[in-house]
DNA sequence: CAAATGCCTTAACCTAGATTAAGAAATGAA
DNA sequence: TTCATTTCTTAATCTAGGTTAAGGCATTTG
C-alpha cells in the first residue's frame, strides 16, 4: 500500500482534514479528482441505484486510499459517493498530480504499484461475485477484513457482499448455530 | 489501450505466435508472468470452481492484452486459465519487464495507463454484478461489446454475465418476442 | 432522562435464476 | 456425406435470496 509520505511527495498541496461520521466527501456527478488517504477512521464508497438502494463498492480504513479511479481516469463525473463511517482523520489530495509530466520514476513506480494492487482486489471480487454463494462470500469477508467486521454495520457488510441485511442476518444465524 | 509498439519497447524478447482455437496458454497454478497482446483473434481468461464450472473473467480481441495481473503482481501461481476462442495471432511478452528499473518514464506512464483502464472496467463490472438483473447485464454487454457478440458462443457470454446458458437463452427469447 | 430514530433479527411469502431433462440445430471429424 | 459431438433452446421443477412486515435493541438527540 502507498504510504502517506509518498502522497505528500506527489501532491504538495495535500491537506489533513478531520471529518465527522456521516460527512460526505464525494457525490455522484461531482467533477473532482480528489482522493483520500485514511490516517485514522473508516470511509466507504458506494453507488445508489434507480430504486434508491445503496451498493457499497469499497471500504477504506487506516493506511488505505479511497477514490473513484474509474471516473477520474476517464474524466467522467463521479459515479461513486464517498462518505465517513466513523469520525476520521484523512489526507485529501488530488489524483491529477499523478498524471503530471514531472513525476519522478520512483513516484510513477509507486503509482503503478497502487493501481496493480487495486486490480488484484477487484479481480478477486469479480470472481467471487460470479462463482460463490452469499454464505461463502461472507466467510471470505471475515477472513479478509477481520478488523473491519466490528467497525462496519451489518447492513453495510451485506451491501458490500451484494445481498440484503435480512439475508446476511439469516446467514449469521445459521453460522451461529453450527452451520 | 497499450499498443503493440509499446510492448515491443517494454520487452525486447516479445515474440509473435500463431495459436489454434482451443489452445491453452496459461493454466491455473502456472508460475508464469506471461501476457498476451492480441494481434488478430479472440482469447478468454477464466476460473474453474470446485464443481468444475467455468467462470469467464474476461475476453480479449484485436488490440487488447490478456493476463492474470492479480497473481503476477503478487507473485502467486496463476488463478486463471487463458485459452483461445478462435485461431489467433498473438504477441507473447513478459510482464516482469514492466517492473524493471531501466524502464523510461514514458513506458512507466503507459503501464500506469494500462492498469488504470483495467481498474475502470473492473469497477463497472463489480457494480453491475452487485446491482443489476441478468437481463440488464446482457443488454449492457451487447452495447459494450457489439463486435464480440457474434464471435463468442452464448454459453461463454452467459458465463461472463454470471448466469447459466439456459437463463441467457430464456432472456434472449424474451427480448426476441418484444421484451 | 425519555422519545425517537435507526439497526438487527425472525418469519412468511415470492421470484429470478439454477437445475434437470430432452429435443433441435449447428459444428466437426472421418 | 454421415455420424458424433457440442451448442442452443424449451419446459418443468427447485431453491437461494429478495420482499414485506413486525418486534426488540441500541444509540442519538433534545
Amino acid at each position: 500500500m502507498q504510504g502517506l509520505n509518498d502522497i505528500l511527495n506527489l501532491d504538495k498541496n495535500a491537506k489533513t482534514r478531520f471529518v465527522k461520521k456521516g460527512e460526505m466527501l464525494l457525490r455522484e456527478g461531482d467533477e473532482s479528482s480528489l482522493a483520500f488517504y485514511i490516517e485514522k477512521g473508516l470511509l466507504r464508497s458506494y453507488t445508489i441505484d434507480e430504486k434508491g438502494k445503496e451498493h457499497i463498492f469499497s471500504f477504506a480504513s487506516e493506511g488505505w486510499i479511497i477514490a473513484d479511479i474509474d471516473s477520474q481516469e476517464f474524466n467522467h463525473p463521479a459515479e461513486l459517493f464517498i462518505d465517513c463511517i466513523e469520525d476520521s482523520e484523512i489526507v485529501v489530495f488530488d489524483r491529477k498530480c499523478f498524471k503530471l509530466a514531472d513525476l519522478s520514476e520512483q513516484q510513477l513506480r509507486e503509482n503503478a504499484n497502487l493501481l496493480a494492487r487495486r486490480i488484484a482486489v477487484l479481480q478477486k471480487r469479480v470472481i467471487m461475485l460470479m462463482s460463490v454463494s452469499a454464505q461463502e462470500r461472507y466467510s471470505t469477508f471475515l477472513k479478509s477484513f477481520p478488523k473491519l467486521v466490528n467497525r462496519v454495520p451489518q447492513r453495510m457488510i451485506a451491501s458490500y457482499l451484494g445481498i440484503t441485511p435480512e439475508a446476511l442476518s439469516k446467514i449469521r444465524g445459521q453460522i451461529a448455530k453450527g452451520k
